[in-house]
DNA sequence: TTGTAAGCGTTATCAG
DNA sequence: CTGATAACGCTTACAA
């Protein structure tokens, strides 16, 4: 099973490991060599030595995934794209998780080049990128996806935020509403930023006045979406129309709402962020904009993978993906 | 940055390399020596290289972690689990999918043999065990999770899924429905069997007898819980009470009985299994039986460490979890 | 305890 | 195109 090595597949093929090496990977050998090669291999059941090949190469044909949270739907969607096209091209994925800390993502990313990937896909966790900054020092391929900072250059796979919340909101607004919520993310976070960016557009452009009573930043987590929402709904004058800007913060919209018996796209018009079971489930389906979390893995991986066979490019190369906008009665139409 | 090898910390720190080695090892070494290598070690950065130590060692401090499918809510929070002691011990995971698929399964099982891995953690995707039965042969410490096979005698870590059946179709019978449906797996995969099992256990203790008419089989999907639940609520005599055995046929119910408008717990009682944000979002939130996924994920690592560490003791080691119960408003009282 | 030296299974260099 | 041989960085007898 696998256990004979180039030496053995050299022998019986009657020539030397140099020319089965050179076989292997791919260079000229003359053809009757090659034939001996092939069948010494067959009968050997040769493998090569993925430890040895990568010690002496410096390739080790695997690529260090590093995200937030691994139990995120958005995230594990775009695993299973970078995993796509990763495998097909016989590397291995080493997936890590930086559990929302920077200090772990910074630890993680010492623990992949201990590991000697050839690449590294990140998910940042926050708007801290010091250790990135620094890490970039050791000229290992890394692709960034979903966030990127202005300070570092490199390769990133994104959406385009703005465009989709800008979509989103006018459509909102559309629908006759001019007291538009927002639950936002951290103010540093690059996605947040972008998608306030996009609210503000939409209402710019129908001359409604941005409202910062209506603006509520939250670290995008489900329970700071609930407290968003309470307060945005404690108001003298609340909105009729909210806007949550990722997946837990819509979570904990949807908790207030069933907790306090209101009817959504009657009592409230929500639009949220990002697919899942629940979202569609619900009664009516929920408005969201969502991600092609798919696309942004195998584009990622594709980078990567360039970066790893060409090596970088130098300056930074940031792919920007669409977003869909899926728009229900979860919003009502007040005109 | 990680730059230097043994050889540089060994000059450095005055002795040979056999000895910065040993002392890397935790060999003992004269408490002199044991200073001049530390200081060595630290002004010059040094960090042990993984592959040349894997091809020498034959160990790679590696796990694979095959899954039928990144994308499921189980399967992540096992992985989870299974990271947690991992990273801990300082191993790496190779995740990766099967996609559903028993000869994907046997391609991947072959990948993390040619990655060298130290052992794997297989949550097998089918009854199909051949391959498996197959790969035994290499001698690589695997654990089984979820599922267990009669004829592979290999360490495992399951749920009790007769126990956890039969506590919830207990609870059903107790709130007075006799003619509960079961929406089951394949007739010959573990949980199914186990599951079904733990019903009739039910059924019998309280002298209900066993109607087939009221057993759906299904290949645990989303679409076929959706034609079972279907089948089930057209019969003459149709069930008060559902029983869906798995997280995706749980969610087929849901969406049939939205389509048709039905009220859980009122027009027809529900106990799902598994645990996710919809399930405790929808009002009433929905009965389930429900897995200790981290715990599994634990369970798993530790036990294919100490396989990896002391080797195979010879005989399955089968470690059975408890589920736990959550019975709510879904299930309508009948008396 | 320690140093020496022979591998582990490849790839890379350099004559030929 | 090919063969011989020196690495790659570490572990592990073996002898001291």
């Amino acid at each position: 099973m696998g256990k004979s090595t180039i030496k053995e597949v050299a022998k019986m093929a009657g020539v030397s490991i140099g020319t089965v090496s050179r076989y292997i990977n791919g260079f000229s050998v003359k053809e009757k060599n090659k034939k001996h090669i092939e069948e010494a291999i067959k009968k050997l059941n040769f493998e090569t030595n993925y430890l040895a090949q990568g010690l002496r190469s410096k390739k080790t044909n695997s690529i260090g995934v590093l995200v937030p949270d691994i139990g995120d739907i958005f995230v594990t969607q775009v695993i299973e794209g970078i995993e796509t096209v990763l495998n097909e091209q016989n590397f291995s994925t080493i997936i890590c998780s930086s559990q929302n800390q920077w200090n772990i993502e910074s630890e993680k990313l010492d623990f992949l080049r201990k590991k000697k990937v050839d690449g590294i896909i990140l998910m940042p966790t926050s708007s801290i990128y010091k250790h990135i900054k620094e890490f970039e020092k050791n000229n290992i391929p890394l692709v960034l996806i979903d966030r990127i900072f202005d300070r570092v250059s490199l390769n990133a796979v994104v959406c385009d935020n703005v465009t989709g919340s800008y979509e989103g909101v006018s459509e909102i607004i559309k629908r006759g509403h001019t007291k538009i919520g927002i639950i936002n993310g951290p103010k540093t976070v690059y996605t947040a930023k972008n998608r306030f960016e996009g609210y503000k557009m939409a209402l710019k452009e129908e001359s409604i006045k941005l409202d910062n009573d209506y603006v509520k930043y939250t670290d995008y987590t489900e329970i700071e979406g609930y407290r968003a929402i309470k307060e945005l709904m404690s108001m003298k004058e609340k909105p009729t129309a909210i806007f949550a800007t990722n997946y837990k913060t819509t979570l904990g919209c949807l908790r207030y709402i069933y907790d306090e018996g209101l009817k959504i796209g009657e009592d409230i018009s929500l639009l949220g962020y990002d697919q899942s079971d629940l979202f569609k489930m619900i009664k009516p389906q929920i408005s969201v904009i969502y991600q092609p979390t798919q696309l942004i893995g195998t584009e990622a991986a594709k980078s990567i993978l360039e970066e790893t066979n060409n090596g970088s490019s130098g300056k930074s190369n940031v792919k920007i993906l669409d977003t869909k906008l899926v728009i229900t009665e979860s919003i009502k139409k007040l005109k």
